[in-house]
RNA sequence: GCCCAUGUGGCGAAAUUGGUAAACGUUGCGGUCUCAGAAGCCGUUGGAGUUAUAUCCUUGAGAGUUCGAGUCUCUCCGUGGGCACCA
C-alpha cells in the first residue's frame, strides 16, 4: 500500500466535517487555551503559500495543546470590509457583498484543503450586520464615554454632565485635566442655561469618539480619510495615491486619552522587543515643560512645549506653525502681507512636498515679541514649517545652540546662537547632548543639565508661567470614511446636533445604492441612498467606520459568536478571557495592533470583559517573499524623424545605438549573415523586428536573450518582462508554455546549453508581479501534510524567506518514509506488538521530549527535523513496534494531522487521534547512560562525566583518568592528547 | 539622524543556561536498481593539507572577558524593519 495522500486527505477533512471534530464548547473541566490568528481580508487572488504559514503554526499550537490536555478555541473568520472590494465594485459594477462573498468561499475551500483544525462554526465576518450590529454597539458605547483623568478611567458620559452640574468646567478640573484645554471654563449655572446644542458642543469635547473639525489625511483618488497608520511616506497605504492635509468635520476616538496606559501596559505584554518598540515609537511619549511667553505690548502669551527647559537662557526667539492660531493676531502691520503669503504657502504644500523638502529651510519674521521671563529681554517671534501645528502646542522656544533644527533656522536667517551649556563647538554645530555644566543661564550657571532642568521647572512653576507636561506624538484617530463598504456610523443628526440611535434600533444596516462614488455635490456615497433617514426625518451620518473597527474587538466574538443580545455574554468572556497565543504579521504594529488594545482597555474600562490586553503572547509570523522571474526582450526605441547619426530602413527609423544593439546580438548568438550590405542587415533585422508597439512607440522584437546573454552583453535596449513562475523551473523557462501563455509564437529564445535562464528577484509576493505560489497546487502535487511540514520546515516562523520549492522533496519523502514504518513493500502491515528494545525506546522518547520542548518554544521547523531523525534512526532499526510507532503518530498529528489519523486507524485505534493526549515522555531514556563508558571514534575516545561542582579542565582530566574505566581502556598506555568539556563529555586520544 | 532586529557551508538552516560548530534538508558529485525515466537505496559534499592517517583554519571585521565564545561586552561594517523637522 503506498502513501496516497489525496485519498486519506479528502477522506478525514470529511470526516472531520460530519463529525464535528473541531467544534469548540465554552464549559469544560480542562484548562482554557485560546490561539488566534489575525483574520485574513478576503482578497481576489485567493490565499498563496505565504497566508497559511501563521495558520499552520496556530493550527499545530491548537492540535498540541488538545492533546496536551486543554480546551482549545482556534477560531478564524474574515475582516470583510474594505477598500479593495469597494474599488472593485466601482470598476465593475458589482455589489462589494457579491464579490466579498465569493472570495470568502474560496478561501475557505482552500483552508479546508490544508485540513486547520478550526471551530467553523464560530466563525465571523465583520460585514455581516449581525456583527457589525455589535461594531456599532461599541461605538454607541465609547461615544457615551468620556476619560475621566481622575480614576484614569472611561466612565459614562452621565458623570461627566453630572460634575458639570455640580462645578461647571474650568482647566484645573482634577477630572478633566491636561484632555481640553482650548475649552472656555463655564460655571455649573452657565452649564444648567446652556442649550442642547451648546451641551451637545461642550460634551463632543470628551467624548471618546467624537465629531470635530480636524486636519486630516485627504486622499483624493480615493475619496476619503485616511488614519495615520494609513498612510506611508505621504501616501496612501492601499494604492499609493497622493494624501493631502486637509480639515474638516470629521468623526475621531480619542485614543490619545489612552496613551499612558497603551505605553505602560506593554511593559507586561509578552510580545518581541521590535513590535514594543514600534508601538512605543508610535506613541512617542516626551517628557517636558510647557511655558508661557508674553507678547510685548499685548495681552496674549504664547504657550510652547519643550523637553530641554534648562536651556530657557538660549532661547534667541521663538517660533510658531504656520496655521498656529495667534499668527494672524500679532503680526504686525509691517509685516502682514509677507506673513500671509508665507502662510497660504505653508497650508497648500501637500504633506508629500513638506516631507520632500525637509531640508529646505523656509519661515517669516512677524514682527512681533515675546518678553523672556527671566531676562526680560525681547524675544523675536517667526513662523516656520518645521514647527507642527499638531503636536505640543505649535509653537517652540528655539534654542539654536543646542537644538539642530533651531540652529539651522538661526544659521539661515542669521539670527543669534547663545551658548547656555558648556562641551560643544557651537560656531560649527548646535550641541544637542544632555551632557554638560550650564553657562550664561543665570540661576542655573554652574549646574548639569540634570539637576538644571529640575530647578529650571522649579523656577518655572514658582513664576507660575508653566509646569511640567507630558507629550505624546499618537494623535486621535480619524473614524470617518467617505466610503460605501464599512460599518455605517450609527448616529443621525437632529438640528444639527449629532444623536446616537437607540441601541434597539441596530444594526443600521447598510442601504443599497445604485453607484458606488460619491455623489455631485462631493457627499459620500451613503448620500446616494433613497428612503434612508431616521424616523423618516433627520439624515444620518453618512461616513462609515475605517476597516478597523470590524477588527478591534472580533476575538471576543468568537467567544460567543451566535449570541443576538450581546456583543459577548459575560459568561463566555470570564471563561476564555484573553487570547493565549496570537499570531499575525508585524506590518500591524501600529495600526490593528493599537486598536484591538485601546477598545480591549475601553472595554474593561466599562466592566464589560474582565481582561484590559486582548493578547498576552503575540508572534508575528515572517512574510513568505515570491520569487519573480524575469524574460528579457529586445525594444528598439522608435524615432519619429530620421535621426541624424542613425540608419534609415524603409518604414522605421533607429538611431545608431539600437542599431549596434542588434549587431552585437547578431555576432552574440552567431545568427543572421552578418554583412556590411545594408540589405543583408534589413534582412537580418526583418527577421526579428515583428511587431509594432504604438503605446511606447516602440519595436518589439521577436529576440529574448537570456539572462546571463543579457548580462555579458550589456546593452541597451533590454527590458525585463515579467513572467509567471509557473513557466519556470529553477529558473529554467518553459520555452512552449511561454509562447502560449505570450500569444508569441514566433519568439526567437537565445539559449545556453538549450536552456533559457531566466533572471529573478526576490520580493512580495503578489498577483501582479507574477510571483504567486498556490496553496492549492502544492496540496495536489504533494499533499497538504507535505505543504504543512514545509512551511514550517523552510526556517524560523518569525522570519522573512522567499517561498523555494526545491526542498519540498525531502519532506514528502520524510512522510513516505513514515508510511514505509507501517507497511512492508507489499503493502502488508509490518507493525508488531513485540516489546519495544531499550534502543528503539530511547530514539522514541528523545523525540518526544525534544518535539515538546520545541513547540513549547515556538520553533517549528526544528521539530520537522527532529521527525526526520527519529524515522532515519527507527530505519537503521528496522523498528516495527506499536509501544514505539503509536507515540510518533500522536506526536506527528499537529504537523500531518491527515496521515497520523489513517495511521492511527491503521493502528486499530478506533477513537481519532485528536481525542488522544501527548504521550508521555519517560526520563528513564533520556540519560546519556550510552556514553557512560568509553567508546571509541576515530581514535578519540568519548566519556560520559557529570559533576556536581563546577571543575577545572585540569581536575576533570584528573578525575576522569584516574577512574577504573579510564585504566581499564588505557591498559598503561598515555594518552596522547584529552580533550576536556566540564560537567559533559571528555574524549581522550591516545 | 534616532530606535529595534539581524549577519554561521553552494542554498534553507541547527547548536537549552558560554561547553566536540555546521544536526536535518536541499544542491552537486559518485554508485546501485531499471529496457528507460521517475521514485527508491548506498556513499560523499566548509576550507587548507596528506597516497592515507595526522594536523591546522573557519560563525561579517577587529578587540575584550573566560580554562573555553556562534552565544557575553565594546568598536566598526553590511542587511532588514520602525520612527522622523515630534521641540
Amino acid at each position: 500500500m503506498e502513501y496516497k495522500f489525496t485519498d486519506i486527505e479528502k477522506k478525514w477533512q470529511a470526516i472531520w466535517k460530519e463529525r464535528h471534530t473541531y467544534r469548540t464548547e465554552n464549559h469544560s473541566e480542562k484548562p482554557k487555551y485560546y490561539v488566534l490568528d489575525m483574520f485574513p481580508y478576503p482578497s481576489g487572488a485567493g490565499l498563496h503559500v505565504g497566508h497559511p504559514l501563521g495558520y499552520i503554526a496556530s493550527d499545530i499550537v491548537a492540535r498540541y495543546k488538545r492533546l496536551a490536555g486543554f480546551n482549545v478555541l482556534h477560531p478564524m473568520g474574515f475582516d470583510s470590509f474594505g477598500l479593495p472590494a469597494e474599488q472593485y465594485a466601482i470598476q465593475t459594477g458589482q455589489h462589494p457583498e457579491k464579490t466579498t462573498k465569493e472570495n470568502i468561499a474560496r478561501y475557505i475551500d482552500q483552508m479546508n484543503m490544508i485540513g486547520f483544525s478550526f471551530d467553523w462554526e464560530r466563525e465571523v465576518r465583520t460585514s455581516d450586520p449581525s456583527y457589525y450590529k455589535w461594531t456599532q454597539w461599541i461605538f454607541l458605547q465609547i461615544f457615551k464615554s468620556w476619560y475621566n483623568c481622575k480614576t484614569n478611567k472611561a466612565e459614562p458620559i452621565d458623570s461627566l454632565i453630572s460634575v458639570f452640574e455640580r462645578e461647571g468646567f474650568s482647566t484645573s478640573l482634577e477630572q478633566t485635566k491636561n484632555i481640553e484645554e482650548s475649552l472656555k471654563p463655564f460655571s455649573a449655572e452657565q452649564w444648567k442655561d446652556f442649550s442642547e446644542k451648546e451641551k451637545s458642543d461642550v460634551l463632543m469635547h470628551f467624548r471618546l469618539a467624537y465629531l470635530d473639525e480636524a486636519w486630516v489625511n485627504w486622499c483624493p483618488q480615493l475619496g476619503t480619510v485616511l488614519a495615520n497608520d494609513e498612510v506611508k511616506d505621504g501616501v496612501s497605504e492601499r494604492g499609493g495615491f497622493p494624501v493631502e492635509r486637509k480639515r474638516m468635520p470629521q468623526w475621531s476616538m480619542r485614543i490619545t486619552s489612552y496613551a499612558d496606559r497603551l505605553l505602560h501596559d506593554l511593559d507586561k505584554l509578552d510580545w518581541t522587543e521590535s513590535m514594543k518598540e514600534a508601538q512605543r515609537n508610535w506613541i512617542g511619549r516626551s517628557q517636558g515643560t510647557s511655558l508661557i511667553f508674553k507678547i510685548q505690548n499685548s495681552i496674549s502669551d504664547v504657550e510652547v512645549f519643550t523637553t530641554r527647559p534648562d536651556t530657557i537662557f538660549g532661547v534667541t526667539f521663538v517660533t510658531l506653525a504656520p496655521e498656529h492660531e495667534l499668527v494672524s493676531q500679532i503680526t504686525t502691520e509691517e509685516y502682514k502681507s509677507a506673513v500671509d503669503t508665507y502662510v497660504t504657502a505653508a497650508k497648500n504644500r501637500s504633506e508629500r512636498e513638506r516631507m520632500a523638502d525637509v531640508k529646505k529651510i523656509t519661515g517669516q519674521f512677524t514682527g512681533a515679541y515675546v518678553i523672556h521671563p527671566f531676562t526680560n529681554e525681547k524675544i523675536p517671534v517667526w513662523i516656520g514649517d518645521y514647527v507642527l501645528a499638531g503636536y505640543g502646542t505649535g509653537a517652540v522656544m528655539a534654542v539654536p545652540a543646542h537644538d539642530s533644527r533651531d540652529y539651522a533656522f538661526a544659521k539661515h536667517f542669521e539670527l543669534p546662537i547663545k551658548e547656555v551649556v558648556s562641551g560643544g563647538d557651537i560656531s560649527k554645530e548646535s550641541y544637542d547632548a544632555k551632557e554638560g555644566k550650564c553657562v550664561n543661564s543665570g540661576f542655573l550657571n554652574g549646574l548639569d543639565v540634570k539637576d538644571a532642568v529640575k530647578k529650571a521647572i522649579e523656577e518655572i512653576e514658582k513664576l507660575g508661567i508653566g509646569k511640567g507636561k507630558v507629550n505624546y506624538r499618537l494623535r486621535d484617530a480619524a473614524f470617518g470614511r467617505q466610503r460605501y463598504w464599512g460599518e455605517p456610523i450609527p448616529i443621525y443628526y437632529k438640528d444639527g446636533i449629532p444623536m446616537p440611535l437607540d441601541e434597539s434600533e441596530l444594526p443600521l444596516v447598510l442601504p443599497e445604492i445604485e453607484k458606488f462614488l460619491p455623489t455631485e455635490t462631493g457627499e459620500p456615497p451613503l448620500a446616494r441612498a433613497t428612503d434612508w433617514k431616521y424616523k423618516s426625518k433627520y439624515d444620518y451620518e453618512y461616513t462609515t467606520m475605517p476597516g478597523w473597527a470590524g477588527s478591534s474587538w472580533y476575538f471576543l466574538r468568537y467567544m460567543d459568536p451566535k449570541n443576538e443580545k450581546e456583543f459577548v455574554s459575560k459568561d463566555a468572556v470570564n471563561y476564555w478571557k484573553n487570547v493565549d497565543l496570537y499570531l499575525g504579521g508585524a506590518e500591524h504594529a501600529t495600526g490593528h495592533l493599537l486598536y484591538v488594545r485601546f477598545w480591549t482597555k475601553f472595554l474593561f474600562d466599562r466592566d464589560l470583559i474582565p481582561m484590559d490586553e486582548p493578547a498576552q503572547k503575540l508572534i508575528n509570523q515572517g512574510m513568505i517573499q515570491g520569487r519573480s522571474n524575469f524574460v528579457y526582450r529586445v525594444y528598439v526605441v522608435l524615432h519619429d524623424t530620421p535621426q541624424e547619426d542613425g540608419v534609415v530602413f524603409p518604414e522605421v527609423y533607429i538611431s545608431y545605438n539600437y542599431y549596434q544593439t542588434l549587431l552585437s546580438y547578431e555576432k552574440a548568438i552567431g545568427v543572421g549573415n552578418i554583412n556590411d550590405d545594408i540589405k543583408s542587415k534589413y534582412i537580418f533585422l526583418q527577421g526579428f523586428i515583428i511587431q509594432k508597439e504604438i503605446e511606447y512607440n516602440a519595436l518589439i522584437s521577436n529576440l529574448y536573450p537570456n539572462y546571463r546573454g543579457k548580462c555579458t552583453l550589456s546593452i541597451d535596449g533590454i527590458t525585463p518582462l515579467r513572467v509567471d513562475v509557473k513557466y519556470v523551473e529553477n529558473d529554467i523557462l518553459d520555452l512552449d508554455k511561454f509562447r502560449e501563455w505570450k500569444h508569441d509564437y514566433n519568439a526567437q529564445f537565445i539559449c545556453e546549453d538549450g536552456q533559457y535562464i531566466c533572471g529573478s528577484e526576490i520580493e512580495k509576493m503578489s498577483k501582479s508581479k507574477w510571483n504567486v505560489v498556490s496553496p492549492d497546487d502544492i496540496c495536489i502535487q504533494y499533499g497538504a501534510d507535505t505543504l504543512r511540514l514545509y512551511e514550517m520546515f523552510l526556517g524560523p516562523l518569525e522570519q522573512h524567506k522567499p517561498w523555494n520549492t526545491n526542498g519540498i522533496t525531502g519532506v514528502y519523502s520524510f512522510l513516505k518514509r513514515f508510511w514505509r514504518l507501517f507497511f512492508d513493500e507489499n503493502g502488508n502491515m509490518r507493525v508488531s506488538n513485540d516489546a519495544a528494545s531499550e534502543a528503539e525506546l530511547k530514539v522514541v522518547n528523545r523525540t518526544l521530549k525534544k518535539i515538546k520542548d520545541d513547540i513549547d518554544r515556538y520553533s517549528f521547523n526544528t521539530c520537522v527535523s527532529q521527525f526526520m531523525i527519529c524515522v532515519n534512526e527507527l530505519m537503521e532499526l528496522k523498528s516495527n513496534k506499536r509501544e514505539v510507532l503509536e507515540p510518533l503518530v500522536i506526536a506527528l498529528s499537529p504537523f500531518a494531522p491527515h496521515i497520523s489519523e489513517e495511521l492511527w486507524e491503521v493502528l486499530g485505534n478506533k477513537e481519532s487521534v485528536t481525542k488522544a493526549s501527548f504521550p508521555a515522555i519517560n526520563e528513564k531514556y533520556l540519560t546519556d547512560t550510552d556514553f557512560a563508558y568509553p567508546v571509541q571514534i576515530n581514535g578519540k575516545v568519548r566519556f560520559n562525566f557529570t559533576a556536581s561542582v563546577q571543575l577545572s579542565p585540569a581536575e576533570v582530566e584528573k578525575e576522569i583518568l584516574s577512574s577504573d574505566e579510564a585504566k581499564k581502556w588505557l591498559e598503561g598506555k598515555t594518552p596522547k592528547k584529552v580533550i576536556v568539556v566540564p560537567k559533559r563529555i571528555v574524549n581522550i586520544v591516545v
